[in-house]
Order: C-alpha cells, then structure tokens, then sequence
RNA sequence: GCCAAAGUGGCUCAGGGGUAGAGCAAUUCACUCGUAAUGAAUAGGUCGUGGGUUCGAUUCCCACCUUUGGCUCCA
C-alpha cells in the first residue's frame, strides 16, 4: 500500500477506536460529530459529559490500546437512509450529516466489534490488530465548533499524533522539540530583542538589540522602495471618527479599533471638575471628539491623495507608510510578535488607471521576490477571487481579475498557487503571500489587493487625456507584511543566527587582559566608524566568560585580542557556526570583509579571509 | 470569545496551610587568564491582581489580568 493511502486508513481507523475509548470512558451519553485525519495524525470532535483535562490522557491512551489488543473485525456494511437515521437516533451531529448529504448518496458504516459503529465513508482496516504495530499519542484538546460555526454547539476536540512505528513519532515528537527551539518568543527573550508587559498587552517593547534589527529591516525597505519610486508619507495616528464613517472602517471595523470617546455633551472641562473625583468626567462615543487609533493606512493615504487634483500623466503614485498601526483582537488570538495589537507594516497605496494595474502588481511580485530571496524564505501565493458580495462594476472586476491570473501564471506556472474562489475582499481581488513558521503553521506576511471601493468613498479623481474626471483604482500592498510578525518569521528561520547585516550586535571584540583593551577599543571604533556595529567587553572578567556571553547573543563574529593581536595589529576571529578560529587577520581585512557583507546583504557568513 | 494549561527573585525551575529554595545572571573580593561555565562571599521575592475561607493563605475557593497550545482539515 502506498504509504498516503497507509496513513489515511489507518489514522482514520485509529479516529474510530479514539471515538469507541471516549465512549467507554465518557459513557454512552457522549455524541460523537467527525474525526478526519490530520498531517501528525487524527482528531475526533465529541460532546462530551465533563470536560478533558491532561490527567485523562493517559486514560484515552490505555484505552486505546486495550481496545486494540481485543482484536476486533471491522465490517463495512451498507445502509439505507432510513436504517441510518434509525441506528444513530441518539447521535444529533450524525443525523445531521445524514440528513445533509444529497439523497442517491451510497452510505456505509463501519462496526468496530460489536459494540462500536460509526457512519463513515472508508476504507477501514479489516481488524484491529492490524493497528497493533501503530504509535500514538494524545497531542491535546480545543474547543471547536460544530461546523466551524461560532454560533452551533462547542465541542472538544481530541487531538491524537499517529504514526506508523514508534521511531517515527519519536522522530515527529524530537522535531517538535527541536521547533520549539527555534520558538522566536524564546530567542528573543534569549537575545534581549522584545519584552512584553501586561499593561499593554499584544504590543511589543523593542528593546535596543531588536529595534537595531527592526531599524535594518526598515532602512532595507527604504531603500528597495526609493529604488521603485515610491514616495514615504506619515499621516496622523489617530483621526476623528468622521473619517472613519468614510472610509467605511466605522461600520465594519470598529470592533477592532482602538476607541478614544470624547467628552460627553454638557461635561464639565477639568479644571471646573470638583475635587470629588468618585464620578470623574463622562465619555461619549457619539461625542463629535471621539477619535480612534488607526488600524490601517489607507484612509490618510487617500486623504493626501484628494489634497490636490491629478493628471493621469502622475499615476502611478506610490504613497508608502511605516506609521503604527493598532488593531484589538480578540484574546485568545495574540501570539508572541506573530499576532500583535501595536505594529508597523511596509505598507504603501498605488494609485493607478485601470490598464497599469498589471504592470504595477508586477513590479510588487518582483519587489516580493527580491526581499523573500534575500532572506531565503520560500513562500506561498494565494489568489482570492471576486465574493458574491462584491462591490463596483463586474467589467472591471473580470478585467482586474484577468491581469492578476495572467500575472501569477507568468510567474509561478498554471497551478502552482491557490486559487480562493469567493474569497476576495468585497472591494476588490487579492494575492496573499503566505510564509510558514517552526511549527509549519502559515501566516499572511505579504498581501496585494486591489480596491475599487476606497476611491470612491472619498471620491477620489485624476483628470485623463480628453480632459475626463475618472476614478483611480487603489493598490493596497505589503511586503514584509508587519515587520513584527517578519521579525517572527525569521527568528524562527534563522534560529536566531541572523544574517550578518542584520544582525543586532556584528562583532563582539574580547581582550583577553586590561592592557589590552586599548587595541580593543580602537577596534571598536574603527569597525563603528565603517558603519560596523561592534560591542566590546572591557570588564575585568576572564575571557571564556566574555566569549561565552557574545556566543550566546550569536554575534555573527567575536575577536580575540591578546598580545599576539597588539603586536601585530590583527585580529584573531571566531565565526559564528564554524568550530575552527582564523587567526592573524589583519584589521583592514576584517573591516573590508564586514563591509562587504554589509553591502551586499549576505545571507551566509564569510569564513575565509 | 471558546477548550485545556501556565504565572514563585533578571532567567530556568523546585516547593507547599505556619509569611519561601536551587542553578544561572548580578555585586564584592581573590585569580590576570589564548577560545563555551575559576573559587569564595553578598545582595535580590508583599509567590500575577483583587476578594473569600481560616487563628494564620504564596499554598484551598471565587473572580479578574497576562501568557501558551488549539479552535482551517467535514461521514
């Protein structure tokens, strides 16, 4: 058997003895929903009379492995859609199912013994014991809902890892531990990066060796931008709710602002307040102050586009904004720097006629190329096309629809990217561009959408050729996407060992005694002035302390100085990664070689000089 | 928001109804050292917050806050 189709049986299989041990042990009140396969293995969604805790896991496991030890035979038998409804009569998700699958569909179920029976499609394995030889392992539970739908039942989902042999979940369960390693909230704890404080929560506090990184990141993007003729722009942080009932925000996004109510009609100002401060001033937001931070750029983007007229002969305009931005989020939904409250993108609005929209999105797929490749991730092209909802002209959708796909098919080949029919924003179709983390989870870091909707809420025109008023269409754009999750991503990617350019601290310099921290220090100030960040250690503490400390930050380079170095003004070098040391390299040598990679934004470190 | 779990010195963690302990880090002293942990001493905590039970709570109970894994995979 192919070992895909393997594994579909026979997790799929295990779901069903997973269902048949909750029944035994939950009581035959539980209702058991679905329990499809899954990449680590399977899970099964029940409603259950008490809730799962950890202390039950090892009760399921057993369970389990009791049942499968009864050697029991799997018989798939047909069934009348009638029977069915009849046989699971007690099991309201099963009915469910049931009644919603068209009326000529064939349905089976499967007995596992005599005392289990699920619907199920198949195929099975014909006896347990053909299971025997499997590994598994409860992975954990969530709640889940029934359908996906937050307004139906919650169910607990059980999770379970299956593997075909032990080894390889012992060698799935030592990948998970090595993913957790490269967890980007422990690195940057680690390397000082970020810090988060319950006072604000989901809003990250770049400490000083992060920021030098956000800070790369940023002048990188500055520069690739300037090169592409973008304009940078810094709009107000937070608008009057005024704008945005224009935008739109106000109705369909509020739930995610950041709200600053103003003072309610008739309240007093401060100073005529009594001291009494028990009642305090009131709040309004239907007071005409009330103000909101702003989760997205585009409504000031727009606002600097409408300051003037414009001819088509000025299109494209690329207003690009590194402003922070807020967006509350539902607790439960943050995570570490990949989902965040406060956060800034490399976000830019291209305003453009309809007929340069291809090549515009062009340019941003080979602007995305260039930066993914300079950091070596590989990423994902998701296309979302025109909802039911949409809004505008279905002439201009197809035609805008037709630019991307000829776009993405140019650039990746027919099929080698999704397409999300349906999935599109009501104002206009997207790519998304999704990169993974350590745990092999996906998240949106670059997007590209069109917006057809935007120019005309704030009425938005350029004055064409034959002297005609027409409307621009809007392209929202990022690329690293916010610079938080980014900052995330290559954590992750890089375990830590960030590429030389942008790497926090480049060079830790260890003399080895006092006498030597004068040739130390120069060096420090030498490699500075070359635009080299350098940090030296000139504490009275032994040198193996001093190396081990820069080691642990993962200076991409640490040099030793000692008398040899004095004597002869060079430098001895160790390379993060590589266990042998250089030694004898003169000074100007290193600088050269550091400002190189500086230059060329190297990926690897150079190890020879 | 929902399910499960966590919160004890800067970090990693132990402990447990009678107001806390280790290692690392820090500070001081000694050692002046050639590539990942020299030795000794010292200091540092209202045990996430607020209530409750109790003679007594960091420990038990309740609420809240923050954090983590999951809530897309459709018989």
């Amino acid at each position: 058997m192919e070992r895909e189709e393997f594994l579909k049986v026979y997790r799929h299989s295990l779901a069903h003895i997973l269902a048949k041990a909750v029944f035994e042990i939950f009581g035959t009140d539980t209702q058991i929903a679905i329990g499809p396969q899954i990449d680590d293995g399977m899970y099964y969604d029940f409603a259950l009379p008490r809730p799962v805790t950890e202390e039950d896991y090892k009760t399921i496991e057993d369970k389990m492995t009791e049942i499968l030890k009864r050697k029991e035979d799997w018989r798939r038998e047909e069934i009348s859609r009638n029977d069915a409804l009849e046989l699971f009569k007690d099991q309201k998700y099963k009915v469910e199912i049931i009644q919603d699958l068209p009326e000529d569909e064939l349905l089976t179920i499967y007995r596992t013994g005599d005392d289990f029976v699920d619907l199920c499609r198949g195929p099975h394995v014909e006896n347990s014991r053909d299971l025997l030889s499997v590994a598994f392992k409860v992975k954990g539970t969530s709640a889940a809902y029934w359908r996906g739908d937050s307004t139906k039942d919650t169910l607990t989902r059980i999770y379970v890892f299956a593997f075909p042999s032990k080894d390889e979940l012992k060698a799935h369960l030592a990948w998970l531990k090595e993913a957790m390693e490269r967890d980007h909230k422990k690195i940057g704890l680690q390397q000082d990066l970020f810090m988060f404080q319950d006072t604000a929560p989901g809003m990250p506090y770049w400490l000083p060796r992060g920021w030098t990184m956000y800070r790369q990141l940023i002048s990188y993007s500055r520069e690739l931008q300037d090169k592409h003729n973008y304009q940078e722009i810094s709009c107000p942080l937070i608008n009057n709710k005024k704008l945005w009932l224009i935008s739109g925000h106000w109705a369909h996004y509020v739930n995610n602002m950041f709200l600053i109510p103003g003072l309610s009609e008739g309240t007093k100002a401060d100073d005529e307040v009594e001291q009494d401060q028990s009642a305090g001033p009131d709040f309004d937001l239907e007071s005409i102050d009330t103000m909101a931070a702003k989760p997205m750029n585009c409504p000031n983007a727009m606002m600097t586009y409408k300051r003037t007229v414009h001819s088509y002969k000025e299109l494209p305009i690329r207003y690009s904004e590194i402003d922070v931005l807020h967006r509350k989020e539902k607790s439960g939904q943050m995570n570490g720097l990949f989902r965040v409250q406060e956060f800034r993108q490399d976000d830019d609005h291209t305003f453009v006629t309809e007929d340069q929209i291809e090549s515009e999105i062009e340019d941003i797929m080979n602007l995305a190329d260039e930066i993914y490749n300079t950091f070596g991730l590989t990423y994902k092209a998701e296309f979302s096309t025109r909802p039911d909802d949409f809004m505008g002209d279905i002439e201009v959708w197809n035609r805008a629809e037709a630019s991307l796909k000829k776009i993405l098919d140019k650039k990746y080949g027919e099929g080698n990217y999704e397409i999300n029919e349906g999935d599109g924003a009501f104002y206009g179709p997207k790519i998304d561009l999704q990169i993974k983390d350590a745990l092999g989870r996906e998240w949106q870091c670059g997007t590209i959408q069109l917006d057809f909707q935007l120019p005309a809420n704030f009425g938005l025109t350029y004055v064409d050729k034959d002297n005609s008023q027409k409307m621009p269409v809007v392209i929202h754009r990022a690329i690293f996407g916010s610079f938080e999750r980014f900052i995330g991503i290559i954590t992750e990617h890089f375990k830590g060992a960030f590429p030389f350019w942008m790497s926090p601290a480049q060079v830790g310099i260890v003399p080895i005694r006092e006498e030597h921290n004068e040739f130390a220090r120069d060096i420090e100030n030498l490699l500075e002035y070359n635009g080299i960040r350098a940090e030296v250690d000139l504490s009275p503490k032994n040198m193996n302390d001093k190396i081990k400390n820069f080691r642990n930050l993962r200076d991409p380079y640490i040099l030793v100085i000692g008398d040899k170095e004095v004597e002869s003004k060079t430098v001895s070098v160790n390379i993060r990664g590589v266990k042998v040391q250089l030694h004898d390299i003169p000074v100007d040598t290193f600088v050269e070689v550091c400002k190189k990679m500086n230059a060329e934004r190297t990926r690897d470190l150079i190890t020879e000089m």
